[in-house]
DNA sequence: ATAAACTGTTTATGATATATACAGAACTTG
DNA sequence: CAAGTTCTGTATATATCATAAACAGTTTAT
């Protein structure tokens, strides 16, 4: 009926957390001026995440750190699922330089998933929020756009240079989780072998058979399965072989294109 | 002091969980006959995380869906964290034959991997858990011996095992939960594009602009991003594609290695 | 000047996990 | 077989959470 509405853009139908993300929330034009800002609580909000977890983020908490009751919260961001994605926006403004850097292709997505990681390091909450749709907010499309960028120069078509966004960015996700987790468990006070099983390792051996655990058995028994020898072999250098790994694979569906022109 | 208590096993000092899971957990000589069991508990709290999802799954949830009240749940198990734990361990009972397949390691790592993402599809909410520490629990042990498995006859030592190991099921992982999230989303009555992006395509259209994601907006504009083409490149391919690249980097490494002899 | 729109607050609701105290049941030990 | 111990399932209670609804006061548009 109304084709020119249909047509208009519909920019408020989207979820209300990207819309505010985009700076599409109408700004109140009567009433009593405001104390708050939605910036304030956002920052508020991921200060408290990064001291002390997404778990003690709670509403209340965040308001009275303001100094507010916690309802006023709701006069500025509509759910708490709203603030959660406008804090992982919010950390996700990464600069990043303009300039085309002199790096080979390889070594920009080296720094592609370093960058992402730092984010998971200085933000220990940010993988704890689930991705519940593909990133539609600023920040999140610039680091896509960022990704997109190690592919520039390459002989890829659009769908697989999503596919290698989409690969680089979920290992990004994933190491930043487990690395995150051990940080995690360290600091809360375990002794620095509890996530990575070397507290366990001597019941491990206990409970592990060879019958049972064929492959396993002498990878437990050797020390490798609970990182038992510190220094030699670290966790670090997983993470770094696994990307090698991927980059290395990559490479390998470069050379076969080229073959086959 | 007394050495052999320090070297007495210390089973028992396992996490409760843990602990449970490898059937340690002592059980009660004197009292009235149990009318519930560990394993009922989990299986029911499977059935409903499976049908409603982890956020429906409540103690009360599942005691009333087995008809006793909730707190008789914590005669048998010290706290929810522990029934999560139990029940990632009960879905991780995976039957794999268990003779030598004549399939070449390329294909046992693809097999693997595929057995990894069939856990996510059928318990949905097995990605929601987050990792809290290496494998310990007997299933969980279970298939990183599986793993393993697939490394056996490649010439490669206990830590380059791992953490090709720990490369395989960290992509299974988010291939899982990337692919329940769109399941979710699919199933929650959205449209179908809800979390690929495509009902707010023409609105992402409208913010992205090419000075500012260079990269990002041509590929936005051929719709490759919001996977506007369906069936011609689905994202099940996206998966495909990146355990291909895995699987090629590994094999890479174990070409440069055999080159160095 | 008046009405509408908006503010921050108070109060209320319905979840949630789990601590505690109880009465009755069954096994262990005299 | 008797008594005490240990265990059962339950009822009650607490504390924490997100958020809905109603309210009195403030600013602006008309």
């Amino acid at each position: 009926m109304k084709d020119k509405e249909k047509r208009d853009y519909k920019l408020e139908d989207l979820p209300s957390g990207i819309a505010i993300s985009w700076g599409l929330d109408k700004q109140p034009q009567r009433g009593p001026k405001r104390e708050l800002s939605i910036n304030q609580i956002v920052e508020t909000a991921i200060e408290i995440a990064d001291q002390e977890g997404l778990a003690a983020l709670s509403m209340s908490r965040i308001a009275s750190s303001l100094g507010f009751t916690t309802m006023s919260l709701y006069r500025y961001i509509p759910s708490k699922d709203d603030l959660l994605l406008l804090m992982q926006e919010k950390v996700s403004d990464i600069d990043y330089p303009t300039e085309e850097s002199e790096a080979d292709w390889r070594e920009k997505m080296r720094q592609y998933v370093k960058i992402c990681i730092s984010v998971f390091q200085t933000h220990p909450w940010f993988g704890d929020i689930p991705i519940t749709s593909v990133p539609l907010t600023p920040n999140q499309l610039k680091m896509v756009d960022i990704a997109l960028r190690t592919t520039r120069n390459l002989p890829l078509n659009d769908y697989e240079k999503m596919s290698i966004v989409l690969l680089l960015s979920g290992y990004a996700r994933w190491c930043g989780i487990i690395m995150k987790d051990m940080n995690t468990a360290i600091q809360a006070g375990k002794s620095p072998g509890a996530i990575s099983g070397l507290d366990y390792s001597a019941a491990l051996k206990k409970l592990v058979t060879r019958e049972r655990y064929p492959d396993l058995y002498p990878v437990l028994m050797s020390g490798a399965y609970t990182e038992e020898n510190e220094g030699e072999n670290t966790l670090g250098d997983d993470f770094d072989f696994g990307l090698e790994r991927i980059i290395d694979g990559i490479e390998r569906y470069l050379l076969s294109k080229e073959k086959k022109r």
